[in-house]
DNA sequence: ATTTCATTTCGTTAATAGGCGAAATATATG
DNA sequence: CATATATTTCGCCTATTAACGAAATGAAAT
């Protein structure tokens, strides 16, 4: 259970990040592809490819092919308690400022058939 | 009781430094000043004192003058129910990496009067 | 098989963060 | 008041990180 100190950085790392932190408030609504996210965040497509896989090897998200996409979504059943204990503060940690709640808005509205196609 | 995305990056940035998990684990042992922290890292005071002011800035730890020395120690009463959280976490995520181990070994020997004199 | 489209990887650049020593500040003590 | 000691602030350097666009990869459709 109990991880090393530079496991626990590389953890507390992964999560200080303005950006990485509006993906995962935005997964915990909704799974969505790179282009959808790169759309709401407004950054270049491999900027957030970077940003998912570093959320990713932390173990916060997982991914999954689905055709010429891939599907990133919260990690539903992380071997780690750490990484559940903080999915689920973050819940009410982070809830009701301006730019999340402006993030979950325009995620209802995306479509990756409109918005990946440039 | 929710903070804004700013808020909770700060909160991970500081907690996003190898050498600030050690000075939290350390004065959840023991309340030290600078000098004695400094001895314990090997590092340069004016580092150690960077350090503790990100803490103490965070809500982590507070300062008590004592003549010439200030102590720190970990924030007894925390007002951000955030910080309370995070300082009990700390307590099991880590505990057994074998650098906390020989910290918490020194800072038992340490002595104010014959480390800072030089 | 060639093209198309989504994503990742690479190389570069700009901003941020951590480290140090020197100078400034604050607080005893002679 | 002058000196000594502990800590903080400052300026500088180096290392890390986030951003981008271009090139590489991989999978689907023509």
């Amino acid at each position: 259970m109990a991880a090393s100190i530079k496991e626990n950085t590389r953890l507390f790392k992964a999560l200080s990040d303005t950006n990485r932190l509006r993906i995962l408030k935005i997964l915990q609504t909704k799974s969505l592809c790179v282009c959808e996210i790169t759309d709401v965040l407004k950054l270049a497509t491999s900027t957030v490819s970077k940003h998912l896989s570093i959320l990713r090897d932390t173990g916060f998200i997982i991914e999954e092919k689905d055709g010429k996409w891939v599907n990133y979504m919260i990690n539903p059943r992380p071997s780690d308690q750490r990484i559940s204990s903080v999915l689920s503060t973050l819940d009410f940690w982070i809830s009701d400022d301006s730019v999340i709640i402006s993030d979950k808005q325009k995620i209802q509205k995306v479509d990756r058939n409109v918005v990946c196609g440039r």
